[in-house]
RNA sequence: CGGGGCGUAGCUCAGCUUGGCUAGAGCGCCUGGUUUGGGACCAGGAGGCCGAAGGUUCGAAUCCUUUCGCCCCGACCA
């Protein structure tokens, strides 16, 4: 391809929208353009990027045994009703009607849709495992776009469904994957880390994300120091100690005491000179069958819902409203307190009981209790104590006891066990061997195409410009003439260089532009071709054009005869280090 | 959804506080010339409904109201 017949509008300033690395190279290097917020389009550079990503994507999921199909993005809102998912996405959702008044939604992703389409048509047992994918637009009304192609609100993903017959063929499976999505973005030369995941009200028995390290990522991750543990922080969960009850016999006395409009913990803290970590955290939740339940953490510490659902056994939670906790407490919001309460359901964190003098809500508004003593002043029964809280920096790891750490991370890649969610609901059932119907149990497995090349940039980049892995680069060579005309010797030997290379098939830009030698290397920087072959009038004297890796800048003077072979030789290599 | 910031040339921004000539700069673009190994130089030129609507005023980029859009922090996130 030559420069000046393409469509490569660099940026040498940095745009006032962008913050980060990836958001701003990504436009400076003529990858992206916005469209509006959360919606791009992606130019000649980015869209050739994107298209080596979803080959490398397409060409792993077809070795481990996927099957390429590709689904509507316009679907019918009523297929999500039946999984009562309308409300699940709320306002991500994006709904309009049709002409004949028929409510429609871009689709947000695709369980439903391909589960109703393996129902009818999927019956028996000897028809199964099997493993759908597609690589496809999907379209959510995110509240807030952020960090360029990192949350958009239109984006390609690689969603795979598979279909079961046991839990252990579904593992089978689910591993399969697990390899494939390591080896997938080993090619594309994006350092992912996996770790445990949250499934979330889609429901399921296992999730593992794929998380690229990285401070500007919207995901925390926790690991462990010495073992290799690693879960989101969503998930991660904590060794608790034995005997953490509390001490009856404390010598601390319960008084209830004036707080005027001192209702968060940082304001009861500071009013009542102590810490929060003393304070007893008191959150009113209600579940969708109208069961009030109470969670009781630490004051420094955060309820973690999932864990506080799993424990109580609910499949949906959410913080009470205001007329909720009134009634409960009879008191205003901010008030509320473990004494003297009748919830259906208490949950109360580990770390609550080890408390030997705290500070509570007194259910009477401007009023707590201090000198609160758990198990003295409210009941603990063994089966309220449970983990259900986020694990914090330095939480002892679940496996080895050592020190939890905490990372940012962009997730690129998500699988998970479904279960059986969809395709009972959906109606989507085999006959086994022995006649009976039986819902069909699933996994389902996502890729983030256009953040695996975000992810790339974020981690590979420096101060002037991109330095692409091969595989995914928009191209694998650039080469730069260096020719004061079109004519003369230095611009023929570029020319005929840069067509060899096109025919050994190899992806060549040609810097064919009417511009000066500087403009020309920034160019090239700045785009983080992996590969610069310079052609100039001093070297090209003596037989031989340069060569430059982008990513270490050295520099090697190669003969011009055989510089096709050489160069060739070179991307394999550097290929090749990505297998 | 809460908090903050910003909309002036293709890009980055000044001008707005304290209303007043024809609305500016750098980069980019066009013409001509000189240059040619890390974003050249000289000369000339094109390019703006100052986000939109309404209002105040003799007069609005500037003041007021409304509205649309964009960015950041937080909340949320199958």
């Amino acid at each position: 391809m030559r420069f000046s017949q393409s469509f490569i509008p660099t940026v040498r300033e940095v745009p006032a929208d962008a913050t980060i690395a990836s958001h701003i190279l990504m436009i400076r290097a003529a990858l992206i353009r916005q469209l509006v917020a959360g919606v791009y389009s992606y130019l000649p550079m980015g869209y050739k990027s994107l298209r080596k990503v979803e080959q490398i994507v397409r060409e792993e999921m077809d070795k481990a045994g996927g099957i390429e199909l590709h689904m509507p993005v316009l679907v019918p809102v009523d297929l999500f009703r039946k999984t009562n998912r309308v409300e699940a996405f709320g306002n991500i959702l994006f709904k309009f009607k049709d002409q004949h008044n028929a409510e429609l939604s871009l689709g947000p992703t695709h369980e439903e849709i391909i589960t109703s389409l393996v129902a009818d048509h999927i019956n028996s047992y000897k028809q199964l495992p099997i493993n759908l994918y597609q690589i496809q637009t999907k379209f959510r009304d995110e509240e807030r776009p952020k960090s360029g192609v990192l949350r958009t609100r239109e984006f390609v993903m690689k969603d795979a469904y598979s279909f079961h017959t046991s839990l252990e063929d579904l593992d089978k499976t689910y591993q399969k994957m697990y390899q494939a999505y390591h080896r997938i973005f080993k090619r594309c030369g994006v350092p992912v880390v996996a770790v445990e995941a949250e499934s979330g009200p889609i429901g399921g028995s296992a999730s593992h994300e794929f998380m690229v390290l990285t401070d500007i990522g919207e995901d925390q991750v926790v690991s462990c120091d010495h073992c290799d543990y690693a879960a989101n922080v969503e998930r991660a969960t904590r060794k608790v100690a034995d005997g953490t009850a509390g001490r009856l016999e404390s010598e601390v006395v319960l008084k209830e005491v004036h707080t005027p409009h001192k209702s968060t913990i940082e304001d009861v803290s500071e009013f009542l000179k102590c810490k929060p970590p003393q304070v007893i955290k008191t959150l009113v939740y209600r579940t969708s069958d109208e069961q009030v339940v109470v969670a009781l953490v630490r004051g420094d510490h955060e309820v973690n819902e999932a864990k506080l659902r799993r424990m109580g056994g609910v499949s949906s939670l959410e913080l009470a409203d205001d007329g909720t906790i009134t009634k409960l407490t009879g008191a205003a919001v901010g008030f509320a307190g473990p004494i003297g309460i009748k919830p259906d359901k208490m949950f109360i964190d580990f770390d609550v009981p080890a408390i030997t003098d705290g500070v509570t809500g007194a259910n009477k508004t401007d009023h707590h209790f201090v000198g609160v003593v758990p198990g003295r002043d409210f009941t603990i029964e063994p089966e309220m104590l449970g983990d259900i809280r986020n694990v914090v920096e330095g939480d002892p790891c679940p496996h080895c006891g050592a020190k939890l750490k905490f990372q940012r991370a962009i997730e690129v890649g998500h699988v998970f066990k479904l279960g059986t969610k969809y395709s009972s609901a959906l109606h989507a059932q085999y006959l086994d061997a022995g006649g009976k119907n039986q819902d069909m149990i699933m996994g389902c497995y996502g890729i983030g195409v256009n953040r695996i090349l975000a992810a790339a940039i974020e981690t590979h980049h420096d101060e002037n410009g991109i330095i692409w892995p091969i595989s995914i680069a928009p191209y694998q060579v650039t080469v730069i003439g260096l020719g004061r005309t079109p004519e003369d010797e230095v611009s023929k030997t570029a020319e005929r260089l840069a067509a060899e290379l096109e025919s050994a098939g190899i992806d060549v830009l040609f810097d064919d532009r009417d511009q000066r030698p500087g403009v020309k290397f920034k160019d090239a920087d700045l785009l983080g071709v992996p590969i610069r072959v310079t052609v100039g009038q001093k070297t090209l004297a003596e037989g031989k054009v340069e060569l430059k890796l982008r990513r270490d800048g050295e520099m090697q003077l190669i003969d011009v005869d055989g510089a096709v072979e050489t160069i060739k030789t070179l991307v394999g290599k550097l290929m090749a280090e990505l297998e």
